[in-house]
RNA sequence: GUGCCGUUGGUCCAGUGGUAGGACAUUAGCUUCCCAAGCUAAUAGCCCGGGUUCGAUUCCCGGACGGCACACCA
């Protein structure tokens, strides 16, 4: 079949994603196409027969790819006042113990021979047990007590016993060193990387909260069923922001997305299958749509990004979690969505997380994770302590010592009435130590204190630059005819555009013209564009080639540019095929004009500028 | 991980128990005063391993990779 057939095919496909499935005329497979065979992105080391999950971003789609975080870091660090990191893809195993994705990583999977639905094995024992946690006993342990309490597939019935449980880890484990001395494992999201320092980056804030923290690196998930191109692979790019924030006072700056419309695809309305609705910012704040203002705000402030890199906001939308749907650490969830081939495919996430990962990182490593937030005024407190006279409580309890004064701390600050008496009794492991009270030393004290350590909590926005980049290039696919010629191209904006413009000599046998064309080129290579040049082959065809990259602009030079005053060259817009004659005085100009988002048609306006 | 299907130049495909052919693309030359034109030539391929066979790209087994379904998915 010729890839015009292909195409027609695929364009008289009805949408039904079910009868795209074929693989050689959906839309994916399409771009896919044009994405190996123009250098957007390829399978990784294919050479050495490929490996499930890796893909490798070529000439073009690097260059696509780093404008997309270009993007994103003007947006959410830059214009939005956050902080920037850079930490390692590896990291130590406690941190991933502390994090939590160590257990939910660590799944066993009992597969029933009947209907080939898999259970956590773990659950099973657990349901049909005393056990309360099975996941510590091993794989081998469970198997065994599956055949012993004669558990049967939960959905079919079917006996379950002799049936192999699977252990699913998606982490990828290395050691850090020689020996196995430190296990490490690749991260498996940039978060970590950003709780982990805390404690530094709460000093360069100065202690102040709201901050935001951002990361642009790779994460790692050694997925069962690596699928479709770039959707789910085994290393993939994310961008992530952690906005840390006091929750009893910090408000987001709603006021400047309060009027943004957001494609809101609720929980309630997926229960009930229902659609999705819009609302500005405000309105779903003010009835509840979205619970928290911070995850509100933020919704805001990606959609309009969203619609700047090319996004086509009718193939968009934004998605509530479902209550079993959420991540171990999410408190409220929505995902940004964008429809691929008739599917939705997640590509941000936004989490309220709480506290729960500097929480967990503080009870780990017993550094603070917290900031001092200090009161309006300073509050005096009345604290009950102790003081206990250790040269009696030594010899009394020897070695126990110091565990009842512990003890009697404790108490003394949950039950000062136990001291009225004379004695005071405490429990120390199994035992109880009697003290008199005067040698505990009660007193209540006054103190002043002028604040309290709060632990933040965090909003965070994680977007995954690949499914981002795969997203932009196949709904900015576009074909249409020329002089009866079929033509695709990629309507990027000018902004990201992996290549900007093609120079070219109108033909290649003519010194004069070739010479011309790559002083120019050069020019605005200085200029700090990136300009490719092409002198190969029928000028419509050098046209079609960069249309096919989505590069923005080609300019000509051509006999009337070096027989008249002032030289001149054509400009030719990639979306309409219109073109301008420009001089070349001020073709750095334009050019650096649309690049920073001028419209061809309002170029036409220049005095300089005359349509062809 | 299970099941079904597949893997042939850069890309998309055809084909064969005696090592392959097309289209498009690419390169060079000619041509070419604005949209994949034409002419000439060139470059370039049977996923990997094992088996059967005189001989395997072709048949069989296994693997890798890909597509889809189920399952999983922070």
């Amino acid at each position: 079949m010729s890839r015009e057939d292909d195409r027609q095919a695929s364009a008289e496909r009805p949408s039904d994603p079910t009868l795209l499935t074929d693989g050689g005329t959906s839309e994916l497979a399409t771009v896919a196409e044009l994405a190996k065979r123009r250098g957007f992105f390829f399978q990784t080391a294919e050479s050495y027969g490929g490996v499930g999950g890796l893909v490798t971003y070529g000439p073009q789609g690097s260059a696509l790819k780093r404008n997309i975080e270009d993007r994103w870091r003007d947006r959410f660090v830059t214009r939005a006042g956050n902080m920037e990191l850079s930490a390692p893809d590896v990291m130590p195993e406690p941190v991933f113990e502390a994090s939590g994705h160590l257990d939910g990583f660590d799944d066993m999977i009992v597969e029933c021979p009947e209907c080939e639905t898999a259970h956590r094995a773990d659950h099973l024992v657990e349901d049909s047990s005393e056990h309360e946690d099975a996941e510590a006993l091993g794989i081998e342990q469970i198997g065994e007590l599956i055949g012993e309490l004669e558990i049967a597939c939960p959905d079919c019935g079917t006996a379950l016993a002799g049936e192999s449980v699977d252990e699913f880890n998606l982490m990828f484990g290395t050691d850090i060193g020689p020996g196995s001395s430190q296990p490490g494992y690749l991260r498996p999201e940039t978060a970590q990387g950003i709780f982990t320092e805390f404690p530094r980056l709460k000093e360069y804030a100065r202690g102040k909260l709201p901050f935001g923290v951002a990361q642009i690196g790779d994460a790692y998930r050694n997925e069962i069923a690596p699928r479709r191109g770039l959707i789910r692979v085994r290393a993939f790019t994310q961008a992530e922001l952690e906005q840390f924030i006091d929750p009893e006072e910090d408000e987001p700056a709603i006021e400047a997305v309060a009027d943004v419309e957001l494609p809101l695809y609720t929980a309630p309305a997926q229960a009930d299958e229902g659609g999705q609705e819009t609302y500005t910012v405000r309105k779903a704040v003010e009835e509840g749509v979205i619970e928290s203002a911070w995850i509100a705000y933020y919704l805001g402030l990606a959609r309009d990004w969203y619609e700047a890199i090319g996004i086509d906001m009718d193939r968009f939308r934004y998605r509530q979690h479902k209550a079993g749907e959420r991540a171990h650490y999410a408190a409220d969830c929505w995902d940004a969505e964008t429809e691929l081939d008739g599917e939705w495919v997640e590509v941000t996430g936004f989490a309220y997380r709480s506290d729960y990962d500097l929480t967990n990182h503080a009870a780990a490593t017993g550094d603070g994770f917290t900031v001092f937030k200090q009161y309006d005024e300073p509050k005096t407190v009345e604290r009950p302590g102790v003081d206990p006279d250790m040269s009696t409580l030594g010899p009394e309890f020897g070695g126990d010592a110091s565990a009842v004064a512990d003890a009697l701390a404790s108490l003394a600050a949950s039950e000062p009435d136990a001291f009225t008496g004379d004695t005071v009794t405490v429990e120390i492991g199994g035992d109880s130590a009697t003290v008199a009270t005067d040698v505990a030393n009660f007193a209540v004290e006054t103190v002043t204190e002028t604040g309290e350590h709060i632990t933040p909590h965090v909003v965070e926005p994680s977007f995954g630059i690949g499914r981002l980049f795969y997203s932009v290039l196949v709904h900015s696919y576009e074909t249409d005819e020329v002089d009866g010629e079929e033509r695709t191209y990629l309507s990027v904006p000018a902004e990201l555009a992996p290549t900007f413009a093609c120079v070219v000599p109108l033909v290649s046998n003519e010194p004069a013209l070739v010479e011309q064309a790559e002083q120019i080129r050069d020019q605005l290579r200085d200029a700090g564009l990136e300009v490719a040049y092409d002198e190969s082959g029928a000028i419509g065809r050098r046209y079609r080639r960069q249309d096919e990259i989505g590069t923005p602009v080609c300019v000509t030079v051509d006999h009337e540019s070096i027989e008249e005053e002032p030289t001149s060259v054509t400009v030719r817009d990639r979306d309409t095929t219109a073109q301008a004659r420009v001089p070349v005085t001020e073709l750095r100009d334009c050019l650096l004009a649309l690049r920073a988002g001028t419209s061809f048609s309002d170029l036409l306006d220049r005095d300089a500028v005359t349509p062809v």
